[in-house]
DNA sequence: CATAACCATTGTAAGCACACAACAGTTGTG
DNA sequence: CACAACTGTTGTGTGCTTACAATGGTTATG
């Protein structure tokens, strides 16, 4: 809390980049699962809870609203998304996932959400523990 | 161990990863601080502890060799490596950093290892915990 | 109803991260 | 010493990510 950056803070954190950061593998594994870029495979998840806004979405993936466009478009041409006219706004679009999208977010998310093979080494008893107080430590901050 | 993939496995894997993947800004943050594109910081971590062969940074970093060769010559020409042809076999040469370029290594390898800062929900006795069990889990997994 | 504010799009451009083929110099082997 | 094997380089090309300016259609505000 006070002496924050403590040693085991250092000691911790290095690992779980170890555990983590295999990422360089995992995003060429969603992209030849999915078929699309990993920064498709971004958006498509981000619309896995429901349709959003063009604004909406580019503001939920840190873009601007022209690299919005020109992904929607691509993940549209691919039949991955539609997009529609919101119904109180005619500005606005909703962009939406079709079926064939969602199953394709949803592989993305099984894959990104697959345990790290390290973590096999620790009993059921330790995970619980590390389990609790990561989640503690990470409370809610969005993925 | 056996019933490996368990819930708690899935909780504490998805805490590291709100915990660890800030890093869209920690890449720019790194770039930002070091002025090279997140790619050539890599390699000059790569070579903090000693000279490599091209082939054998090439290797390490998962890259071919004449892109290898194209990162070389732009760290070259920012003055952060040398390349010399090396003592003992006159087809391969030896990247090495120069002070400038050490400097800059330091500056990203300091970066990358600042804990995340939800740890700091944790108190010490906690930090030992977290920080002795992954250590555990992540065992000699290179970076 | 005129004007400002907002929404998405088009167009242009740049840098980065690769991949692949072809090549020249060097070394080791038969 | 010819030839295969290796090292690094040059050259070419592609796709992704992202920035910025300008535009047309829509809504809210005065």
């Amino acid at each position: 809390m006070n002496d924050y950056p403590s040693h085991d803070a250092y000691r911790a954190h290095a690992a779980m980049q170890n555990l983590v950061l295999r990422q360089r593998d995992l995003r060429s594994a969603v992209e030849r699962a999915t078929g699309v870029s990993f920064g498709r495979s971004r958006a498509l998840r981000r619309l896995v809870h429901g349709p959003l806004r063009m604004s909406e979405l580019a503001a939920r993936l840190g873009w601007d609203k022209p690299y919005t466009t020109t992904v929607v478009d691509d993940l549209e041409e691919r039949g991955l998304v539609t997009r529609n006219v919101a119904p109180d706004d005619r500005r606005a679009k909703m962009v939406e996932l079709t079926p064939e999208g969602h199953a394709v977010a949803v592989a993305a998310i099984r894959i990104l959400a697959e345990p790290a093979p390290g973590l096999s080494r620790l009993n059921a008893e330790e995970l619980a523990v590390v389990a609790e107080l990561l989640e503690k430590a990470s409370a809610e901050t969005e993925c």
